[in-house]
DNA sequence: CGGCGAATTGACCCGCATCAACTATCGTGG
DNA sequence: CCACGATAGTTGATGCGGGTCAATTCGCCG
């Protein structure tokens, strides 16, 4: 599950909240420095947002997006009868409601799952921007379409895997997604999550979550506990999800 | 559930296979008269593919997109034990592939459901197009980051709802994205699929699926035969579905 | 030490899968 | 024109994965 990561930015001095976005683009296709430095123009610093506080209200007009830069954000619907449901999770240098540049609203809410902090951008300067960087469009474009393959992954687990496959899948996806930006070793990452989060991400309740995450446990493949994420048994694990880190389009390559 | 149609194209004769294309663009926002020519100029004819013909496989390296004329297309992942799960449907307008010309190989395969034609579009020649129109780069920018809506709503179906919402929510989408290009009228639309199919969709087996659509033949909300969809019930299968089009974004905007 | 949200565990139940048999439909060749 | 084979649809019997309900326990913070 480890990858090979490419090379970081080169002038994080002044604007170091679009570092880990430039490391995610970077890992998949070149960054020139007029990008670069046309990207970290146009992101404003970042604001702080309380955990469990709404940063988007579901189909709010938006004229700008939001770079995560610390913290967990996730996608929500909640349901007239009260569920919710967590359709993607955001980890830092996702930018995450860029789809709102061409949809102008939001089919669901974004809710601060941990403290956050987030960077707007204004969407007529990535307009301008990508106007003159065509090459940056097809780049920005391109991580929409990766949070789309995420979507597509956990549509598979809820419509085929049972709840310890798509439970380890889950946390297979986050250790190569955190391993992109630098927030997870070989052994794990830090997670901050509620069993009841997870539960609304997978389709379970929050009591299936626990029982699954003690079968886990018992068979030594991952523990999570105390906000701590260690996978004791890659390979394992992967085994159990059926999991391939294939849909995360880790390859560089010119987009 | 009908929707206002906004104005159908203006010059079909030369490429008509892009009019379905442009009704879908229009709904959402104007499309120039250069835009327009740009577009059918880039999209090749139309070429024929059988009924369960694979049309992309997995992971095959792509350096063009195809635009469902015709028929409709799935968006598979064959999994290790054989079980199938189809992840998008794709009705005739939709570029089905759009994603690829940013991701350059797909994390699932594309299969001709039915009978299909589709007309192929070089990524080379979009590229240099929406240099020239920025605006139209947005629109199919948008038509991608619909796709990932289609695919939340899903997510939720899948994670929280029971087999006839969620049966009833797919039926709901089909109208909607079908009238909108003309392909449904307010009492139902043609779909030649099978139940088989409809499970793969749902994440259901075709034995489950049979019943459902008896319980929702004998409720009076829907009938599913013949390879039609026939609304009985409109406001009834909505509120089975708790179907909303919210997330269709048919609303007019500039983008 | 008290309060409160999160985690944990047990008992019971239900929606959908599984397995199996049978029917309907349709294209194809004798 | 019918026999047939293949595929899709239909229905019943049975079992299990995960939901629901309820009661503790844990862990953190004031």
């Amino acid at each position: 599950m480890v990858i090979a990561i490419a090379d970081g930015p080169s002038q994080t001095g002044a604007t170091p909240w679009v570092d880990k976005l430039l490391m995610k683009l970077r890992q998949r296709d070149d960054v020139s420095a007029a990008e670069e430095a046309a990207l970290r123009s146009i992101v404003e610093p970042p604001q702080v947002y309380p955990a469990r506080r709404m940063v988007i209200e579901e189909n709010e007009p938006l004229d700008r997006s939001g770079l995560l830069v610390d913290g967990l954000l996730g996608r929500v619907k909640n349901m007239r009868d009260g569920q919710q449901h967590i359709s993607e999770l955001h980890v830092p240098g996702d930018f995450a409601d860029l789809h709102s540049f061409t949809l102008k609203r939001l089919d669901h809410g974004i809710l601060a799952l941990t403290d956050c902090r987030i960077a707007w951008t204004k969407h007529s300067a990535i307009v301008t921007a990508i106007e003159q960087f065509p090459h940056l469009g097809r780049l920005l474009w391109f991580s929409t379409n990766l949070d789309a393959a995420i979507h597509r992954a956990w549509t598979v687990s809820l419509g085929r895997r049972d709840a310890a496959a798509r439970l380890a899948h889950l946390l297979c996806e986050l250790q190569v997604r955190l391993e992109v930006v630098g927030l997870a070793d070989a052994t794990g990452y830090p997670l901050a999550l509620t069993q009841n989060d997870l539960a609304n991400c997978l389709g379970l309740t929050s009591v299936h979550v626990n029982r699954v995450l003690r079968e886990l446990r018992e068979r030594r493949l991952v523990t999570f506990r105390g906000g701590h994420v260690t996978i004791a048994d890659p390979a394992g694990l992967n085994a159990l999800a059926d999991f391939s880190p294939d849909y995360l389009f880790l390859e560089k390559r010119p987009r």
